[in-house]
DNA sequence: CAACAATTGCAACAATGTTGCATTATTTTT
DNA sequence: AAAAATAATGCAACATTGTTGCAATTGTTG
């Protein structure tokens, strides 16, 4: 589905800065960072746009964010998997790619008593396999 | 074992700082963030300090970092659970609590070929015993 | 207790998160 | 097609965490 489409159905104006946002992260393999996608755009947004527009499409579910200890923040597309089952994020300690293990599927351990799971986060960290077989 | 009995060990200078932190995390059930260590303390520090006395108790792996989204920093003290296995950390949504779930192994799931598994960490977030049971 | 090495506090700066407000752009309505 | 309604943007400002350099201070050892 297109950036367009996407704003539309879940009523949202089709701004630049979304549609850039949205555009970028498809074509990607990996989740990108808001100066990865900054990068890639080649009109110019402010930072608190940016912000916003996140904000605005991880409230729709448009993409999800990822976050590897801090200040590695990175935004990746929601998709039908990615919506059905939570999944594992891969991060690559040398190059620092995010990557959504889209095939792993994250089963909630079994909890003491009185505890309520409402969302499992998995990151695995290592060497991704390009930096690995370096 | 004790605060000045651990630095000793690992060849650090017993500091009030460092001396206090361990002891903090000691008492304390849960994860504790650099705030609630610091208001727990009788004597004041700068932020730097805590931010090198953290840095330098990582390294030795007296202590462990967990990150939940971000914003969210908590610390808590290595163990010999901790230490030998990886673990969960359950995060409370509603009173921000972090708790290591210590009888909850972590094994890393299968990845592609190529990937290099150094760790794998696991948040689960939800509700604790005692804001569910409200 | 003197001497050395390590730690501390301060100043300063980077990155991300966050809000209010006036301006501008998109969408809807006439 | 232009105006009105609605929402997004850019800017300024500030909070929090992370981070480094450096001079002053403290802990440790002989």
């Amino acid at each position: 589905m297109k950036p367009k489409q996407i704003l539309h159905e879940i009523d949202l104006k089709f701004t630049p800065c979304r549609q850039g946002i949205i555009s970028t992260i498809a074509e990607s393999k990996n989740a990108l960072s808001e100066n990865e996608i900054k990068e890639k755009l080649d009109e110019k947004f402010d930072r608190t746009t940016f912000y916003r527009s996140f904000k605005t499409l991880l409230d729709k579910n448009i993409i999800h964010k990822i976050v590897v200890d801090n200040q590695v923040v990175k935004y990746a597309l929601d998709n039908s998997i990615t919506l059905k089952v939570h999944h594992a994020h891969f991060y690559c300690y040398q190059c620092g790619a995010v990557k959504c293990m889209d095939e792993i599927p994250v089963t909630s351990p079994k909890l003491p008593d009185g505890f309520y799971i409402q969302e499992t986060e998995v990151i695995i960290k290592g060497l991704c396999d390009k930096c690995n077989l370096k």
